[in-house]
DNA sequence: GCCAACGTTGGC
DNA sequence: GCCAACGTTGGC
């Protein structure tokens, strides 16, 4: 089993939505290198930090857990959305989305406090510039940030 | 809203 | 294949 953190902006879709589906395909990922992981790592089961970011409060907020693996994010094809993405061939689909379900909220774990520290220093979170939306955590930091929750 | 950092695009 | 221009991300 692997460890994951997703991103999100929670005035588009936050872990309060999420708790609402329970599941929910997570769309709209238009990063080669994050669809990369999507398509070709991500497996049921896995365990995702879902991460709130462009908000007031950013950070880790709760937990979801892989439910299906990789298939077409059919929002590239609907001229009208905001995933649209006019290049991708309907016969070879560009992006794929993943299936996660709700599992908790956690107690923030702010941006502020996993830069600050040390045993994150290898997150790409805590690294200047980073914008990839989906990444891998490390069972180590995975741990980690639950212990900085307070509530483990 | 600002702006630095980064990814993508397209002319050559 | 280079690289400047452009668009987007995301913290602040």
């Amino acid at each position: 089993m692997a460890y994951w953190l997703f991103k999100t902006e929670p005035d588009t879709f936050s872990i309060d939505t999420l708790k609402q589906q329970k599941v929910s395909c997570w769309e709209g990922v238009r990063n080669y290198q994050a669809r990369n992981m999507m398509r070709d790592e991500v497996k049921v089961g896995d365990q995702v930090f879902i991460y709130h970011s462009s908000c007031k409060d950013v950070g880790v907020v709760g937990i979801a857990t892989v439910v299906r693996e990789a298939y077409p994010d059919h929002f590239q094809f609907e001229p009208d959305g905001l995933s649209f993405d006019p290049k991708s061939d309907p016969d070879n689909p560009r992006w794929v989305m993943v299936d996660i379900e709700y599992q908790r909220h956690l107690r923030l774990v702010s941006l502020k406090r996993i830069k600050a520290n040390p045993a994150l220093a290898e997150m790409p979170l805590a690294k200047r510039g980073n914008r990839l939306s989906i990444m891998p955590v490390t069972e180590t930091q995975w741990n980690e940030i639950l212990q900085m929750t307070g509530q483990f």
